[in-house]
DNA sequence: AATCAATAGTTACGATTGTAACCAATATAA
DNA sequence: TTATATTGGTTACAATCGTAACTATTGATT
């Protein structure tokens, strides 16, 4: 096929955002449809719900790297549906102190369970095996990015 | 931490999404900086160089999971640079024909070796262990993807 | 204090994207 | 034939996104 060294298809950052975009949509398809959720929405709801406490927006967007504006956009819309709260710092007025409401906490664990169900499916498409075997490398990615991370 | 079985840190979609990006926002620093490509283009570049033979714009655009509209547009913006040329189909005019110029040809080789060495990069940062365990989960995932293929 | 720098978050604006509508050419079928 | 459907590709338009500029607040420096 190829005339030289390199192959396209043995290319790290192609096949890693192949398959991340592979798996994302098909994910992002059950959200979207169940609960007009945009994905920006659900990392913020995810990120709040399973740390179990309240965050500010820069550490949602760290989290999750997000960026700023999507987070501030994000968390705007989830304000309007009721699922979210914010909260001033009483020391320092900059700080938003991000909680769900008991409505967005609801909402977080039904969307738990599609995530946990989705999860388990991927499980059984991929292996035990190979599902670890993925684990192990994306670790090793992350263990990366913590060292050289100048953060998106 | 959590409250509950979900780990958002060992949610499949969210792992993926995060090491793709990390590892492609690096080497698109690179190309943007020395080519002024965008991704689209740098893509479309790819595939076409890797390929060693004309495409038409839907077999770039299924090859490398990409929008019809976003190859359109690499494609226009390509050909602009001299990059690239289309020659019609004489049996079915609908068809272009999607090659390579000499220049084209040979901004790809230079492309080419940066991406080898990147990919090199990632080698020495993920170990070769790592990078094996990882490649044998996406092989998996490849092959998921062309079983239940609905296709971006 | 008064000034300057830094930080949290929002917003205006330009760029990029995808959906849907479109044009042109070919294939199918009446 | 002449409809009708399909397919390759482009484009208008609306939505989404990120950069940069902005507001507000606090921290540091003088």
């Amino acid at each position: 096929m190829a005339r030289d060294g390199f192959e396209l298809e043995n290319f790290l950052p192609y096949r890693l955002n192949r398959a991340a975009e592979f798996v994302a949509l098909r994910f992002a398809a059950q959200y979207k449809a169940r609960y007009q959720l945009t994905r920006p929405e659900w990392r913020t709801l995810a990120a709040l719900g399973s740390s179990g406490r309240s965050m500010t927006a820069t550490e949602i967007g760290a989290h999750s790297t997000m960026h700023k504006t999507k987070v501030s956009r994000a968390v705007f819309s989830l304000e309007q549906r009721r699922w979210l709260k914010r909260e001033e710092d009483g020391r320092d007025r900059r700080f938003e102190h991000l909680a769900l409401t008991p409505a967005g906490e609801q909402a977080y664990k039904e969307l738990t369970e599609l995530a946990s169900r989705y999860q388990a499916e991927l499980l059984s498409m991929l292996g035990t095996e190979d599902m670890s075997a993925l684990s192990t490398g994306l670790r090793a990615i992350e263990r990366a990015m913590r060292k050289s991370a100048p953060e998106a």
